[in-house]
DNA sequence: AACTATTTATAAGA
DNA sequence: TTCTTATAAATAGTT
């Protein structure tokens, strides 16, 4: 450290001058389309920094998120983002009301209304078996794809939304039901919807066996 | 300024060396509570200060989200946190991005390493056949319950918590896959995994026949 | 990416 | 919490 202090004091009377040093600058939008980029860079890293630190020094949990201009994603969080998220929404958003009465039953033929449909399920079964059969597959694909690439890879724009939709539903739906569960919260309305019924209306999703061909 | 600049030089003249000013601090948690809770408020601020400047200069979005050691929450947004956050959730669970390049073969073979895994999940397959049976029933469910139900009301808290941590993988691992988000406090390395895998290590989610009676 | 000169943030003390 | 002060850390402008 002594040697890199003198050989900067050193360089900086032989080049004197060199820099205007930081400027003061107002806090309203970098006009200059190079400058806003580099400083957009810099002070995204240095606002991880901060919330790192801050979590380091005071135990504290966080998330950052931050969308740059053109909308490319940046994420930051202590133990991790989709953990402070969870805590965030579950804190805020409390899907389920206090008094939700738990679920009793404990078998699916309870649940459904009589025996026919549960006969009329068996009967789509036969169609949902290239589901699993999918997930089977998927469960040995380690190199050259995943699981996810199958069925999306033939998806139009469209459908990837539907697809996404059902996505969103499926995440919501769990960690409400988690949220639920773990602190016996339950809210007024529950959106609780099945994400497979909207799946099962996306023609690339039924994962018909001439697929496998 | 100039008012308060020369008074301060008065002060500082009248009373000399009257603080240690500010000193170097290892990023540690610190120990003497009364200073982390001053640390904490003080950091707090300058982080969502931070945060804010970032989307002035840059016309950035940013959300902020603290939880204190003592689970108070503090949180910081622009335009708006839900607004940010949900353009996160949109955005993370768009399970495929709008340029993604779609892949061109259209079968489970082609993408399958070779014959050999292909024969090897199949025999998997008997066994995932129990999640599409739970899945062809759940559909029928439009009261009562819902096929998530089942798997978790039977689940117990650590049970829950690996069901959860799945979850979260499998979000991850969506996420890394398509190289959506540049995750700073990406734990190191991280390594895709299945998240069926860990799913079916959890009894409860297993779908056993049993479960159906 | 580096390099300063400066501004800004903040640790310690009151 | 809030203020002050000395100093550490971040960063604007330049190369």
């Amino acid at each position: 450290m002594d040697a890199t202090d003198s050989n900067r004091q050193r360089h900086q009377q032989e080049t004197r001058r060199t820099s205007k040093g930081r400027q003061k600058i107002e806090i309203k939008k970098v006009e200059k389309e190079s400058n806003r980029y580099v400083t957009f860079s810099k002070r995204k890293n240095g606002l991880f920094k901060k919330a790192t630190e801050l979590s380091t020094l005071c135990g504290a949990e966080t998330a950052v998120i931050v969308f740059s201009e053109h909308q490319k994603l940046f994420s930051c969080g202590q133990p991790d983002v989709d953990k402070v998220l969870d805590r965030y929404l579950a804190e805020t958003e409390r899907v389920i009301p206090d008094n939700f009465p738990p679920v009793t039953s404990k078998n699916i033929e309870s649940q459904l209304a009589n025996k026919q449909e549960y006969a009329r399920s068996l009967k789509r079964l036969e169609e949902e078996q290239t589901v699993a059969k999918m997930i089977g597959n998927m469960n040995d694909m380690n190199e050259g794809g995943f699981w996810w690439d199958l069925p999306i890879d033939s998806m139009e724009q469209d459908e990837l939304e539907a697809y996404k939709e059902s996505m969103e539903q499926l995440k919501k739906n769990v960690i409400t039901r988690l949220g639920l569960i773990e602190a016996d919260n339950a809210p007024s309305e529950s959106r609780i919807v099945n994400p497979f019924i909207n799946l099962k209306e996306i023609p690339s999703l039924s994962f018909n066996s001439h697929q496998f061909q």
